[in-house]
DNA sequence: TGTAGGTTGCAACTCCGTTGCATGGTAATT
DNA sequence: AATTACCATGCAACGGAGTTGCAACCTACA
């Protein structure tokens, strides 16, 4: 299994079982947000239950290592970059939804821009969603 | 029945039903975003069938009177503002999410600052989801 | 007031989120 | 290498939401 994985599980103190190793291994290999179905069908052939996926991701979502993704279809996860620890979860998301291919990505070099809320408000968390063609799908057309 | 209310669903070319009045009208009153449960519940003495709100909440959204709202718990729905019509449906979207009273709201004067994308990418539709605390609920602290 | 066509309620199905529980597997200790 | 405590898994089961077909009903217009 590949080091990336390995090491993922041993520095969030899990338990290295087949189910998270697989989860794992296919965020790492898609490079893309998934959601559950997506992650079911890819390791439909291991015969995974799929509430063991579904506790996979949460236990993963816990410890910081995946985070959600929000569309108009529903919920997606994506592997949290370096900056997003346990203790200290990044709090800033910006992703980008294809139309056209359906893939979603996060843009991690790409930052919210300040804005100012109305008087009382206060911010903990941001994501900010774009729709719209992806660099392959643009250059298609 | 609201002026409001009629006049929303004959400039839709909507007929006039119990259903879709009383739809529209919860959203009128409470003014936050709703989720279909919300209004199953806000409406349970009126009787309504489950499939009737799904149904007229397909319908709003088809016809751009109301708009999706995302966050970590599912979907929601609002409101859309003056600017949104069925031809032209607004492209940006601002909601905030109160971590404790869990209310979410649009924040139509906020508009999305400025950001670039990498080469070759198009936006089409922006959404920004902020949580944190509303005023209410940061008063109250 | 009658009629055409849109709307509703009901049944039914699928998918997803969630929990409890018994079984099985992992990892630390000896 | 064997033991063992505890975590992870599979299975069953439940509720909620999305979806569709169809017959009955109701709205809007002539």
């Amino acid at each position: 299994m590949d080091k990336f994985v390995s090491d993922t599980l041993k520095n969030h103190n899990l338990r290295t079982t087949s189910c998270r190793e697989n989860v794992l291994d296919t965020f790492r290999i898609r490079e893309t947000a998934l959601s559950q179905g997506d992650l079911e069908g890819a390791l439909k052939n291991k015969k995974f239950d799929r509430v063991t996926i579904y506790r996979t991701l949460k236990t993963f979502l816990e410890k910081g290592i995946i985070h959600k993704v929000l569309d108009d279809e529903g919920i997606r996860y994506a592997l949290c970059k370096e900056r997003c620890t346990e203790a200290s979860h990044n709090h800033e998301h910006v992703h980008f939804k294809c139309t056209d291919c359906g893939q979603t990505n996060c843009l991690d070099n790409l930052h919210i821009p300040a804005f100012s809320l109305p008087p009382g408000y206060r911010a903990q968390e941001t994501s900010l969603l774009i729709q719209g063609l992806c660099a392959d799908c643009t250059q298609q057309k």
